[in-house]
DNA sequence: GAGATTCTGGAGTGTCAACTCCAATCCTGA
DNA sequence: TCAGGATTGGAGTTGACACTCCAGAATCTC
């Protein structure tokens, strides 16, 4: 109450530990599916196989809970597309991403946009916290993005004049407006033509067409 | 029950209509600002000064008054951007909408998203009639922007080879994306950075660079 | 102007979800 | 071995929320 930081329990066992991982992994499963709001304590308890008292032991409330799934699911995002996001200097590199990006959607038929991007368009106007720990979440994928656009610029790839923080912020909301329109429409192809019609962008600042 | 249709109600009065109006005007703000689950059907009753009755005398249930609400949501988005929307023919027109966009989350604070992408972000995968109402406002909005863009190539302004359907559907997901990163950042640099990309792409497609 | 229909008010009802409490175990370290 | 803290179970409690009901007022139709 009287800090900001989230009850962190002094200690946790290995058992314990285990038990929270095992309800942050439920609830991010949950909320992927079908969301924050319609996502119950009680749905997250029977999955993970705890009790009440076991979650409120860990989590202070729901809110709580929720900052460790954008936590997670953030994790999850940086580890899923290793290891290719910390090389994404070359085009070849990009086409990959895109295609890594593409089939993984395919492979959901399309359900479930981005994990934390629905998140952040249902809370961010309503949790300051948790549109902070979104704001960072974004900005730890942007930022492998931005580095492997300024290598091919500083490795003379691209021309010296471009802005590749620019590229990759649009890049970056190319995708998260692809994944928008794919879960909507379920057809990967907004996601695939968004990005497509990014990478090509970049394309055209290469220094020798 | 037994007909999908929305039930109803087979006549309705000009005071009548004005009612309904009210309530879907006042489900619309409180949903834009805050989602779908949290809107409480008592916020919408007080906010349009009825009574509970009222309202499940227009709507069956909450469902069909968020129905009622995309679409005039979507309605409000075309209305908003005419007449801009039916002549994006040009690159000075495209710039304009840019604008228009770009100074409207301005006025906003950045806060709320798109006014049926959130939406769509939030009921995609669980309400597939709310999907597929989604789906369909989506398409009245990208059909102008197709159609601006196949008139400039056709007459000459873009390359005759140049997919305006695919450009269309990635400036779309531009400013889709653009917006839930705008939201998340509170700031308006990630949508105008990802329209101006996008535009600058339509560009690279002019027949007389 | 009479009768039918639409529209409205407000007090309910039942359900469900978040959260609490307390006592019983398990584990760890000296 | 044996405290003492960490961990667990499960039955509450509380409040909010979607939705219902019925009777009366306003309005339209003929």
């Amino acid at each position: 109450m009287t800090d900001g930081v989230a009850a962190a329990p002094r200690k946790l066992t290995a058992k314990g530990r285990a038990t929270r991982a095992r309800i942050v992994e439920a609830a991010a499963e949950l909320v992927f599916a079908h969301g924050v709001a319609r996502t119950g304590i009680d749905d997250v308890r029977r999955r993970a196989g705890v009790s009440a008292s076991q979650l409120y032991h860990y989590f202070t409330d729901k809110d709580d809970l929720v900052r460790a799934v954008i936590a997670h699911q953030t994790d999850g995002i940086l580890d899923a597309q290793q290891p290719l996001l910390d090389h994404l200097d070359s085009f070849e590199a990009l086409e990959r991403w895109r295609d890594l990006l593409v089939d993984l959607q395919e492979q959901r038929h399309c359900q479930g946009g981005c994990p934390i991007g629905s998140i952040a368009a249902e809370l961010a106007d309503d949790d300051p916290e948790a549109r902070a720990d979104l704001a960072a979440g974004f900005e730890r994928w942007e930022a492998p993005i931005r580095a492997g656009l300024a290598r091919m610029r500083d490795r003379g790839d691209l021309r010296p004049d471009t802005d590749t923080d620019a590229l990759a912020l649009a890049l970056l909301a190319a995708l998260q407006g692809g994944l928008v329109l794919t879960q909507t429409r379920r057809s990967a192809e907004p996601l695939r033509t968004a990005l497509d019609a990014m990478i090509a962008h970049i394309r055209a600042s290469a220094a020798r067409p």
